[in-house]
DNA sequence: ATAGCTCAGCTATTTACTTCA
DNA sequence: ATTGAAGTAAATAGCTGAGCT
């Protein structure tokens, strides 16, 4: 394949889809979005690194050319690199896996929406992504990724509570398996309130001491539950997945 | 009532790119 | 200077549920 076959098959295949090829000098003059100089010339490493023939494949294989041959990598190079590479304005044909780096602006911007609304209606994402000078799909791509992360810290956090929270549950059974014990061992009167059931009993962790709650109660939800009867009355609930105590 | 369609959002995954040892 | 592993984030694919006809 000849060199200008070659810029006629780039031509053909990125103009109508997701990248499109702009003879330099133009940068000004571009109708989509200038890639990072990284991203220029389809990505191609520098023609002696090991990494080029497998780039090489992937654009032929994106452009769907059969050639495999010398000439056709070299003619590839020739054309791609004197090209600058555009990301298109619209939404039609993104079946590359080119990848644009926000800037440190774009993200900035992007953040403080996020901060403002976590979700876009079609309105509020056409003019962000116009100011922002990014397709719509892309700032829709964006708070999509954003709302995930946001969900996978919310769910690391969360599950930071439950480990500590079943490290205090675990401590507490402990302690009240050893008191129990001593309980026993010295047959003392209050060993009665020890025979209720066991789902009713726990510990307030901010006072440390035992609570108890009524057998009928701690069957029904909160609702209905007794209120404290005053100070010092064993009646502190601790709900687990607070860690914290509702006395 | 319900089947079919569209659309937005979510999750899992892939992959380009960066950072760092 | 180079390289490979690990991390990050943009992008994709596929699924789901809501709303509409």
């Amino acid at each position: 394949m000849e060199q200008e076959e070659v810029g006629l098959a780039l031509g053909l295949s990125l103009g109508s889809g997701p990248y499109q090829l702009k003879e330099q000098p133009s940068p000004s003059s571009h109708s989509g979005t200038l890639l990072e100089p990284s991203s220029l010339s389809l990505g191609l490493p520098a023609k002696d690194s090991p990494a080029a023939p497998v780039r090489i494949a992937a654009v032929k294989r994106e452009l769907r050319m059969e050639e495999d041959d010398e000439a056709t990598d070299r003619a590839l190079y020739s054309v791609a690199s004197s090209a600058l590479v555009v990301a298109p304005d619209d939404d039609e044909g993104c079946n590359s896996r080119k990848k644009l780096r926000l800037t440190k602006e774009q993200s900035a911007l992007l953040e403080d929406r996020f901060k403002e609304h976590s979700t876009l209606n079609p309105k509020q994402k056409a003019a962000l992504a116009k100011q922002l000078n990014l397709r719509p799909r892309q700032v829709e791509v964006w708070f999509q990724n954003r709302r995930a992360r946001t969900k996978l810290k919310q769910t690391e956090v969360d599950c930071e509570l439950l480990k500590r929270c079943c490290e205090t549950l675990t401590e507490e059974n402990r302690r009240l398996h050893r008191e129990l014990q001593q309980l026993h061992a010295l047959n003392h009167p209050h060993t009665a309130a020890f025979f209720m059931p066991a789902a009713t009993l726990s510990i307030c962790p901010s006072c440390e001491r035992l609570t108890g709650v009524p057998a009928a109660a701690a069957t029904t939800n909160g609702a209905d539950r007794p209120k404290p009867s005053g100070p010092g009355r064993a009646t502190h609930l601790f709900n687990p997945f607070t860690n914290s105590a509702a006395c």
